[in-house]
DNA sequence: CTTGACAAACTAATTATATTAGTTTATAAA
DNA sequence: TTTATAAACTAATATAATTAGTTTGTCAAG
């Protein structure tokens, strides 16, 4: 009974992503305490992920599906500022839900690595899509692609990384700080 | 000649800095690499920082004072927008020139570190006083601050992850995603 | 100039983690 | 029922951090 066949690659990953998200940060996580609660020894896992190097990738992959299939949920039937909104919101609640993978997600991916490279693009081509509604095409909408990617990432890190100390209302915060930039694209 | 006295805390600290910037980050710097590189044995490193995590509170205080310095000469003589657009840009330009301890100049500073709040709170102030010729003060200021730090921070770190894939002037990017924002305040 | 205290280096040992090599065995298909 | 395989295992190795305890160079007091 020592040897039956208990794990699969999915089983490995979402252990993980649980372990990483209940103590706030994938790099806490080593594969003897992974390994632990799931009742194996350590060179077992590598019947299922590359060892931690692939563990990572393994997780980045799970979060950036999560995360995608989030936003785009949070988009639908909206339009507009209204569901750039959407997403802001929606890109910090997953963020927040996941605070253990979230940074993995943001990772460029390597540039031999299909699977993450085709994710992470069609975010940008999502929110692409939106600011057509602010007149903004071309390069000019790429650059405020690049700036609402930099509002959003730099909140949810500082967030997350304790970065803000003042005893502030960090919702209202957030909700300012997207309506600052939409205002300055709309008037620009 | 073996255990003449020749390290002290600065140039432990210091040829730490130089080995985290050149390969880009402090995860990577191991005591052992420090050591070699300074032709000592692992443990005498304890007898100037206190471990691992103590090197990297020395790194984040070394990492403040270097970005505070160059913020503060950036603003000098200039007022109101000027001066924070010569704040964004000196905040970047370190960033890229100390991309192995920039990422430590952000995480809070634990509440019983007196000379990491202190500093931290300087930078804060510094942009706060700034705020005023936007007619923001007390609350208002304060979300705006955290607009601000999340852009620039945001935008940095997504740079040097190499998040940016497309083949678009990053500078223009950057000098347009703070001119969207500071636009946004204005006719906020 | 000598000497003694101290600080800073050292060696040695322990712990934790990841990885690889090679072995055993449960399972599922022939 | 048999057998090939995949998945578990044990054992060994390598890297890293830390602590305990020892040695010794340096500097200041006598």
């Amino acid at each position: 009974m020592a040897k039956s066949r208990r794990l699969n690659k999915q089983i490995v990953v979402e252990t993980a992503v649980l372990l990483a998200n209940s103590s706030g940060s994938w790099q806490t996580l080593t594969l003897t305490e992974l390994a632990t609660v799931l009742d194996v020894r350590v060179p077992s896992l590598y019947n299922h992920v590359q060892g931690q190097e692939g563990l990572r990738r393994e997780l980045a992959l799970y979060g950036l599906k999560a995360l995608l299939t989030a936003v785009r949920h949070a988009a639908i039937a909206k339009v507009g500022q209204e569901a750039l909104v959407a997403i802001a919101h929606a890109y910090r609640a997953f963020a927040q839900a996941n605070p253990g993978i979230y940074a993995l997600t943001l990772q460029a991916p390597a540039s031999d690595d299909n699977e993450l490279q085709q994710l992470s693009s069609e975010l940008v081509a999502l929110i692409a899509l939106l600011l057509n509604s602010f007149s903004l095409t071309g390069d000019a909408a790429l650059h405020a692609i690049r700036g609402l990617r930099s509002l959003l990432h730099g909140f949810v890190s500082l967030e997350m990384g304790g970065g803000f100390g003042l005893p502030l209302d960090l919702d209202e915060s957030f909700r300012q700080m997207v309506m600052v930039y939409l205002q300055g694209l709309a008037t620009g």
